[in-house]
DNA sequence: GCAATTTTTGACCGTTTGGACAAACGTTAA
DNA sequence: TTAACGTTTGTCCAAACGGTCAAAAATTGC
């Protein structure tokens, strides 16, 4: 027994597990981890309930499961800010790897948005530890780029913050984004001109 | 029978009705519509479950009017600001209004977040119509101070985009901003450190 | 005071929920 | 063939859910 939370696993295993961590991925995202029910999961990925109880034990397990994923994906775009760069060059990067997660990945963006409205019940340590330290480090870095007169003078914490919300903003308030842009400039170009108008922003 | 959601109502209805959109708002921005309970509604405005059912019919019903009410509190910001003033001047209010709303109400922030996170369900007319209206109206005047040299050229659509999403950042992330500022920065503080930087940002 | 009305409550109902379980099914290898 | 193992499903359960209802309690108007 336990074969499925042991690391140990057969294809069938590997292949029926992510094909339930795409499913929950899509229904955690649309409806939060309360309003998300097992039967919905199970439906999305084709599979009996009881079968999708057989590979992750509880639906508190998939969810632990697909936010362990996504935090090092997220954190991913911040770890690649180089010290040793051009700093105007590696900000807008950051920018536009950030943008390009929320135009890619919008699911797990809102899937993220959920978990800290809801108070960041399952991630409160990571945030505090992981996270800090890494924001920590790049603000600094952030701040010797600002003294040095090569980016324009703030406070890099809030800076990062600013990039941050602005960004997701594209991905998590998408609704209203559309809705306030309207058919025609709320296209497919939308998410190009968000990217212009960040660099802009940041670095203008 | 209806005398709640009947216009003319008693003292007892008013006050009653009051506590229970209170309690509501507490529970549903921390829970969203799905994770709330009627219940736990109930106990928090310190009453039964069948006596608030007979000031609002249903839970919908207590969400739609806690969503109505707010929508009015959220577009007053943005429809105070006035094409005669001057332009920085104008902008400065706007964010230090918005800055302050998340302090102040950073649960009707997480609410309507809630809300569009899943996809503005209950709101998307009103998102379409009254308020694509109201931002289209101010982007123009927007525009037309930016051509008048007043402020930085950019997209005025995205620049009030940027200014919801910074400034609503720091009521719907406020468990996340908290842990990376850590306990020293992320004190009371942190709000006025906010409103400095995105002063800078968006005017300097 | 008393009757009409408003407010409150306990008990209840049908449905949905997360999850358990044993039995059945499929596959593999001796 | 058959025993062992991995996979799938139908059935079931207890708890939680949104909501109803009749009756009790409190309030109000005369």
């Amino acid at each position: 027994m336990d074969k499925p939370t042991n690391p140990r696993r057969t294809r069938i295993q590997r292949e029926k597990r992510e094909l339930i961590l795409e499913a929950a991925l899509e229904v955690f995202a649309q409806h939060g981890f309360r309003g998300a029910t097992i039967d919905q999961i199970a439906e999305a990925a084709g599979m009996s309930k009881p079968n999708l109880l057989y590979y992750f034990k509880s639906k508190e397990a998939i969810f632990v499961t697909l936010i362990d994923r996504l935090m090092e994906a997220w954190l991913a775009p911040l770890r690649e800010m180089d010290a040793e760069g051009d700093p105007v060059t590696e900000v807008r990067s950051y920018i536009r790897r950030k943008i390009e997660m929320a135009r890619d990945f919008p699911r797990e963006s809102r899937l993220f948005a959920n978990e800290i409205l809801q108070g960041a019940p399952r991630t409160l340590p990571l945030l505090e530890g992981e996270l800090k330290e890494l924001v920590d480090e790049k603000a600094k870095i952030i701040r010797d780029w600002m003294r040095q007169g090569k980016l324009r003078q703030a406070d890099p914490h809030h800076f990062i913050f600013a990039i941050w919300a602005t960004t997701q903003h594209y991905a998590d308030f998408d609704v209203q984004v559309r809705a306030v842009l309207g058919p025609d400039k709320g296209g497919e170009g939308r998410f190009e001109d968000a990217a212009r108008f960040l660099e802009g922003l940041f670095l203008g």
